[in-house]
DNA sequence: CGTTAAACGAGACGGTACGTCAAGTCTTTTC
DNA sequence: GAAAAGACTTGACGTACCGTCTCGTTTAACG
């Protein structure tokens, strides 16, 4: 998100990202989070984050392109703090592993906090192509090719059939999941997890 | 959408739907489904609408709560003019009636106007959950309700095991399509939708 | 202010005054000043005069040209209950005959709900020549010729200069009671009124 | 009418004077002017003084409290063009300074542009009582304390009788002006200013 | 005295303007 | 030279009324 020289290719100056002040970046990033959590995506203003993190709305300007970019990286920030790490656990056991990715994902996507920044940041993404991608390549790409990667080390090991396709399994474990949990269309527990993931390995032996 | 008097509950006054220009509403939703196409969601305003049906801002407001309420009743009554059937057909082979649906569900997301439609009111139900409640219970549930249907069908008919969730299958189904299409992880063709789904039916003869 | 048939020169159709509802026309005139008082002029809209009087706002198109003209007619209606004469009372004594008027229109103008009508009418007769027009003819000419004509008597009986003009000393007496209340340049009582009448009768003795 | 923060005694935001952008109060204020004389008081609107102005509605709302508070402005700017000076001259003739005063007057009011704004002005401080306020100290008190210092003077010189009421002369030379003008009670021209004059000089020596 | 046309209440309609909010840009002052 | 502060133009918000236009429903003159 943060502009680096290199990858501009406009004619626009780049601030001089060394004197950037890193008290104000932080500032701006903790006031998007507390103010997305208080009052919601939709009434969240470039204006009440500059006000509420003692900062002018330049200032906000200068180092984001919109509003999505600056709660992408509240996001991101956010996730690095937890670890920020996506590999899965590899226990030998591809089905409780499985469970416990599902499960988390579930358990998250649950929390109202995160619940509304992922709102926010899936909405958002709608319009603003460029915030779209990086989210993509930064927290889902990697999170399913994390997820193929264990497929892949079950079908090594034996335990699945070898003409499954790890990265469609993938998708087909979180893809549900996403879908409840966007569109409202049921109950977002663990059950749903655990019946999505029963599912899905059935389907991993080929008939 | 649409208020019905009988249904009314709060103190507000309702307006007399008896007295409401078809004329004026058509125009409304059809200037929404043109500016939708032209300018995208986020650009599309209540004022835009208004002026370009050669119709008061009063008239919106007055008929529906939400921008994200009108671009809904748009969607619906373009869906409804193609049919707006969503019984899955039965040709005796469960596979190709699926693939029938899934298939047509990609097109229609990768046609152009469908998809800032679609990406535009799932956008909005983040926030206005009286839509969101809205768009589940007449378009998602009866698309899933009928998937499901046909997969008990099959049931019946000795295709799939019989401890197989019919409405867990049916979100197998849409939900990687969904998720692929709205966040563009990857490509959305047929030959993912014939994917997801030979993993699908896999699945549906547990082991 | 009622159009009556016969000056009706415009090819519009005239409604038929002698099928006017008179439970409607008193409805309308009573709601119109009793909002006045409440809520001021500036906020006095037909729309509230109409649903105050349970009245349709097309009736009072119908029979009024303007809010000024209803505002107008509820005035000459309140003025005509209190009598409605205008003719001043000749005791013989020019001076207390004047004082007596002069100190009536200081009381009226102090009275609240006076004040309000007539400074509400006073505006709006700036921008509506008609009613401005009917106002001169109806209220303020009969007061100043009234006057006047008190006036003239008394030089006839030798108490005032022959030379003296009695309209333009009408106006001068009434003139400053105006000035003084519309644009509140001090305070308006009896002292001020005796105090210009002094000076007014004192000038009616050329040098 | 410009807010100076040493008087702001309100817990609202004063905007910063400091910053004031004088291109846009010219703009604004001679906009204001054009459109009152091209459109008249009760057609004028901020949006349109806006648009004219090519500025922002809320640089109008920012600087000023109403309509008629930027209006009062745009007249007192223009009169402080003309000079701006209220101090009537002395030549120690009383008769033909008054005349002088009373015959601008009147010409200042039969000029179509100052009439306009003068009505404008006037209808709306019987609504707006802080612009009322502002008006009386701002124009007509020095008006007529010009007027009665003049007065004053002829009394010091011998010219008028000790008892007399400067202040009240001056209403009484005013009121009837304006009385004649606002109401549209008769023609107002230099006879009648003439008229007034005389009657008002002949009450000057008391009996 | 029943017919019937008009007035009536209600209120939806296309509009204009309101006063507010925020967007993104620009300028000035401070650190 | 970045940052804070905040005024600027722009544009949309949702609301209030305007004056016009149907709707059914009284109501009162006349045939």
């Amino acid at each position: 998100m943060t502009p680096t020289p290199e990858t501009s290719t406009s004619g626009a100056r780049e601030p001089d990202a060394s004197r950037r002040s890193d008290r104000a970046r932080r500032a701006i990033l903790s006031a998007t989070r507390e103010l997305i959590s208080d009052v919601g995506y939709a009434r969240l203003s470039i204006e009440g984050i500059a006000s509420a993190a003692g900062v002018g709305k330049q200032t906000i300007y200068r180092w984001w392109r919109s509003k999505a970019a600056v709660v992408f990286d509240a996001i991101l920030e956010a996730n690095s703090q937890d670890g920020g790490s996506v590999a899965l656990p590899d226990t030998g056991d591809l089905e409780s592993d499985l469970r416990a990715v599902l499960r988390g994902t579930v358990a998250a996507l649950t929390e109202p906090a995160t619940d509304r920044l992922q709102r926010a940041i899936t909405a958002e993404i709608q319009t603003d192509l460029v915030v779209a991608d990086e989210l993509v390549h930064r927290l889902l790409r990697p999170q399913l090719d994390a997820t193929a990667a264990r497929i892949t080390a079950a079908v090594q090991a034996g335990q699945a059939g070898e003409s499954v396709n790890p990265q469609l399994a993938a998708e087909l474990l979180f893809g549900p999941v996403f879908h409840r949990w966007l569109l409202r269309t049921g109950p977002l527990d663990d059950e749903f997890a655990d019946g999505v993931l029963a599912m899905v390995l059935a389907g991993l032996w080929p008939r």
